[in-house]
DNA sequence: TAAAAATATACAAATACTTGAATATATAGT
DNA sequence: ACTATATATTCAAGTATTTGTATATTTTTA
């Protein structure tokens, strides 16, 4: 259910400045649609719009109060992966320490190092 | 450098299926353009907009070798999120134990859980 | 049951993304 | 210098995503 193959759809569905901030403001707990609307300062139907679309991936979903819509998070992946961009790495990766390991091999002029 | 602001761009740069497998291939090891171009039966040029584009955002970086270009990982993120987008999760989020917490406040005819 | 409030849907317009084909560049070996 | 190899760039065509406007649906309250 909630494990990999169809992730790279799921990441696309999580990868929008929009949908990035209702995670975020969803991971401190419920709200209901028009809360989006005055926070997100964007109109009501592209608020639903993007909710719609992240209830269809499974990333959250919502319980019905009174006529409010109560959104709440369902992918467990979500909290995580939130943690991961916001984390604040020093460092880029260290440059490969030697030769290339390509299926062409080794290139007959490389330099040695 | 590594930090959150762009890293909505970043997510982008990283949730296309081509990219992923990419990635996911260089976290292996330095690999050139070719080894990629047998590896995700994609033509040349395609395989070279990918990695021009991730570059472009810092995912990735290149060494010159002979006349092969030797690709790796360069943003300290990619690692994670990749062990992340293939952790297997169990279950769902709980469902919130409670009555919704919205800046309209509770709606007057909601239900006493 | 009519009106209001909250949210969703349909669909078109605008925009962004992806890919392919052709071509360009750069380096190595002859 | 010429040729082959490896990779990049340009640009157009195709496709997908995003947003707005208008309208629909649902539930609540009067």
């Amino acid at each position: 259910m909630f494990s990999a193959g169809n992730r790279v759809e799921i990441l696309k569905a999580i990868a929008h400045p929009v949908r990035i901030k209702i995670l975020q403001e969803l991971r401190k707990g419920v709200k209901c649609v028009s809360d989006f609307e005055d926070f997100l300062e964007i109109r009501q139907p592209n608020v639903s719009q993007h909710l719609t679309l992240m209830r269809r991936y499974g990333l959250i979903d919502f319980f019905i109060d009174g006529r409010l819509k109560c959104y709440f998070l369902r992918d467990p992946m979500i909290p995580d992966l939130i943690d991961l961009i916001q984390k604040d790495y020093k460092e880029a990766l260290p440059a490969p320490a030697c030769c290339p390991v390509t299926k062409r091999g080794t290139y007959p002029g490389q330099r040695q190092r």
